[in-house]
DNA sequence: AGGTTTCGATTGACAAGTCAGTCAATCATT
DNA sequence: AATGATTGACTGACTTGTCAATCGAAACCT
């Protein structure tokens, strides 16, 4: 024990602040909870929030930009490998599903609030979302470079159907119309790999076209 | 003209009001905007609204519904047709998309505020939404009995991924991400199904191995 | 060691404002 | 006159953000 006995480190109380909103935001959703909500379920007064976060939006941002920095990060180490787009499609993949699996609240947060009121919220968490597809893009466009991937398929949208695919899987998972346990997690992965590479990657027959005619080679 | 003059038919008003709410509820979301906004934007008085409609969620609920139902008709009617699973997942595609582009507003609303917040209201939507994607996995499943997708491929999980992907487009054009104009609506048609449909087809060779090389058949 | 000052952390009652929904009255049409 | 549509002021409930007061720990002094 540290700093223990009547009252707690500074920088706790804030992380219980945090720790209780994601609780009570994913319990009833950012609008309908109010800010004494998370200060009850922080187990601090409720003028503590404000002293730690200028207002309740603030909170939310904070739960977002703390997360998403983070994946904005592994996508960027993920792509300065030497690994084949398909193994970095499949990290960012495994990097938000594992993201899901250890702390769902977060991330259904994260996905049902943030994303909903992108627009309404500054631009500032829209330039951060589109930074990702951004990146993810970049991917793409290497492996398109390299030959590995269909030049004439834009990049930009096949990040965000790559995206939109892995956010839908979450979806499911949140509002429960998928299984959630860990073996589904582990076949999500692959299955969106699979599904869109499948589709990107020129492979050595059937270019695109809809038949499984085999052609002269 | 029938009933005009003074006062309108009754049906008429009833549909400004949702009309007016379309408007609203894109501009500012569905929390922002208050039943005055509706009311205002309708040229009505602010109790009309509740003459018409029990309650603001109602509202909603309404707009959701009476286009989400066509929608689940569209899949079903075209599932019914004797064309390819390609072909009717393009048609799925088109029907959204087209949506999309004869009312930005209203899907807009229905993507923002109704299925992203599908855990705050009733079930209801929640088991609508959920039909759809399970009309969308009947399809593949029946490619998948015909042997022309991949039978490893959970179905529930590819119609997720492919839906996912579309919704990922309208969101691309909402945020204005992606450039919304006629050219990009059909190409995001095409691209969809082809990434997603160019995953799930078996095609002659390389049956979702990683490297495109040739086995010995 | 004991006393005291300092200052950020913490509290919770309160002010100020918002908004959904109600309802009694009014209007138009038949 | 009867019926249903329409009005908009009003109520009641609820919320955010403020703020003056209090607390606790450490530094500082004697």
């Amino acid at each position: 024990m540290s700093a223990v006995r009547t009252r707690s480190a500074p920088q706790d109380r804030r992380q219980a602040i945090l720790d209780a909103a994601v609780r009570v935001f994913a319990r009833r959703g950012f609008h309908a909870c109010r800010v004494s909500d998370i200060a009850d379920e922080a187990g601090v007064a409720y003028g503590l929030v404000y002293h730690y976060f200028g207002s309740k939006d603030s909170v939310l941002d904070t739960l977002f930009l703390e997360r998403w920095n983070v994946m904005l990060d592994m996508i960027a180490e993920v792509d300065a490998t030497e690994a084949s787009a398909r193994e970095k499609l499949y990290a960012i993949a495994s990097f938000i599903v594992d993201s899901y699996r250890h702390d769902p609240d977060l991330m259904k947060v994260i996905i049902v609030d943030v994303t909903r009121a992108a627009n309404s919220f500054g631009q500032t968490h829209l330039a951060r979302i589109r930074e990702a597809y951004r990146r993810i893009a970049a991917i793409v466009e290497g492996a398109q470079r390299q030959g590995a991937f269909k030049a004439e398929i834009d990049a930009e949208f096949a990040a965000m159907a790559f995206y939109g695919a892995i956010e839908q899987m979450l979806t499911g998972w949140i509002f429960e119309m998928l299984p959630a346990d860990e073996e589904h997690y582990e076949r999500a992965k692959r299955l969106v790999v699979e599904t869109i590479c499948g589709g990107l990657e020129i492979s050595g027959a059937s270019h695109g076209r809809r038949d499984a005619d085999r052609d002269g080679d």
